[in-house]
DNA sequence: CTGAAAGCGCTTACAG
DNA sequence: CTGAAAGCGCTTACAG
């Protein structure tokens, strides 16, 4: 098997013509209206023929080395398993391919050391800019990165006055609000998510609010945190139902949690919607499949991604950049059609 | 705001200490034993405590610069969003962080022109080596790949002989056969997933066999191919239905698909299992939850990534390597739970 | 418009 | 055991 061939080099371009390296350089990195005030049109056009040709490709390392930019990025999220954070980062990535951009993406498992120990990983490989969705709010990790100097926005979560990408949390709980209550729900219980996420503690005070401004009063017990995936669903779910009995209405913030909280409901022979509603957030392409449909609030998980690395490659670049919130959508299914009328 | 700081070079921990560069570079790239053949202990001590101090990390460019070795490994990946290849991806991830090599990931949505514009987008960060995820049976590009002396190795998906980490898909199936005439089965339709997946494939001719070797045949409009997510079980499941109505159970080739199958199936008003059993593949978190939880085939994902990664490594060592072969797991649970005699 | 040179931060034969 | 030098492939002031 023969090993493989090395890359064409600036200098062989060069050489192939008869010009100086310098000069390939520039023309290559010239748009086709500066390239003129570098070379000839002779020039220029024979540099692209033979570029072209041999197939050159500027070799990253060198040019990261000589430029001080590595057009490296890294990522953290809390883990890529989980279909949300996924597909933001499919966002991330191809904004960032049509940039010229690569991006490292790692787990943290949200766990404050991961993500300090990541991200020194992240910087130690010269990343430009780092997108983190796993921010934790009341940590003071991300603060001291702004303070060094380290250049970095967030996706999903908010935190402090970082730079960010978020959905309208608080307005998707808002919809959820008016949604149940409009279709004749009154206890309504909210499995929270990890109480360190911005997403959780939106969506809940969303819902919080708008039950409030209705004149209804969730109570501290209707409203449970746990993991935003199944199992944890499953366990927040149970854990209000021990402590209170049943709900009319379960807003989940999230729509794996609230698969694991309907988990809880078969096991205990409560029905949806009859009993209770079910309402999930992210809509992901399961909520539609379940046995029970499930109402959903839909996110632009993926629009979140391409937003946060707009932000990043602005900030690098030196730009003055606000934060974007983008607007969710209510999505209605079976799980959550109007309770029958009871006595 | 204060900018990033300059990192620490070796001419700097050098200068401090008074000692040439390479010397500082041949200590800081040896183990503890051999650095002894390069320096007196006095230097290397003195060395080893100004890079710990001045928290000095070797410049990642550079140094691939000068030894032609990047440390990077493309991985490409049907989809993010699929857990199976993000669990896949988080065992590649895992193994090359400990390995201190870092991974670029990326999506080919399973269309062969990506696959070939994002490896050579690899290529061009000058990686070391790849990891396709999403190999096609019949394209003959791996094999130019392999041709042209480029390194990879397939996870998930084997193709031709191409070095491989996967599960026993075949084996996989023959658990499912089994099950399935042990708990009385005897109409077996199959949806089969993607034509082009190896994976697909093997599940497939597995369970065929297996009910073969019991003097059952599975006739060609009981095997349906598909896409591996619950949309494109929907389809699938809602095409064989049409075709010659429900069997009495069928199996998918992955749990999603399986979960897009029981959408059709309560559509219809047909019952899980009493009516028609069902079968995934892959063992997701949600399949214990679902309202009816799925019987499905566990398959080692993560350390399949794992090991390919390990594969991968030794390879570009020049080691003579194997592939490996896993072993699947049924997990057998209501879907699929024994039908109430008929008649 | 084009060239020659310096230098980014490393590693690694080659000397001694 | 340690140093001095070359060079990986680029980019970019500095000349002309």
């Amino acid at each position: 098997m023969e090993s493989r061939s090395r890359p064409v080099t600036l200098r062989m371009i060069a050489d192939e013509i008869g010009v100086n390296v310098s000069t390939v350089s520039r023309v290559i990195n010239a748009s086709d209206t500066e390239a003129r005030r570098w070379a000839s049109g002779e020039v220029i056009e024979r540099i692209r023929a033979v570029v072209a040709e041999r197939g050159y490709q500027r070799n990253p390392q060198a040019a990261s080395l000589r430029t001080r930019r590595s057009g490296l990025v890294g990522v953290l999220v809390p883990r890529l398993q989980d279909y949300v954070l996924a597909t933001i980062y499919e966002g991330i990535e191809e904004a960032a391919t049509e940039q010229g951009i690569s991006t490292f993406v790692t787990n943290s498992l949200d766990v404050p050391a991961n993500q300090i120990a990541r991200t020194e990983i992240m910087l130690s490989r010269r990343v430009d800019g780092l997108i983190f969705g796993d921010a934790h709010t009341g940590e003071p990790f991300l603060d001291e990165l702004a303070e060094r100097g380290v250049k970095f926005v967030l996706v999903s979560r908010r935190a402090g006055n970082h730079v960010s990408a978020t959905c309208d949390d608080v307005m998707g709980g808002r919809l959820v609000a008016e949604h149940l209550l409009a279709s004749g729900r009154r206890d309504v219980g909210v499995l929270a998510g990890q109480p360190y996420a911005s997403t959780g503690i939106d969506r809940t005070a969303g819902i919080v609010q708008a039950c409030r401004d209705a004149g209804i009063d969730i109570p501290p017990h209707r409203i449970v945190q746990g993991g935003f995936d199944a199992p944890g669903g499953h366990e927040a779910a149970a854990q209000m139902i021990e402590a209170g009995g049943c709900p009319d209405a379960i807003f989940a913030a999230n729509d794996f949690a609230a698969i694991g909280a309907m988990g809880v409901l078969r096991e205990r022979g409560i029905s949806v919607p009859d009993d209770v509603a079910v309402v999930g957030y992210n809509d992901t392409p399961l909520a539609a499949e379940l046995p029970i449909p499930l109402t959903t609030v839909r996110s632009p998980m993926h629009e979140m991604g391409r937003r946060g690395l707009d932000l990043l490659v602005a900030l690098l670049r030196g730009d003055e950049v606000e934060s974007v919130r983008l607007a969710p959508e209510l999505v209605v299914r079976a799980s959550s059609a109007a309770a029958p009328s009871k006595m």
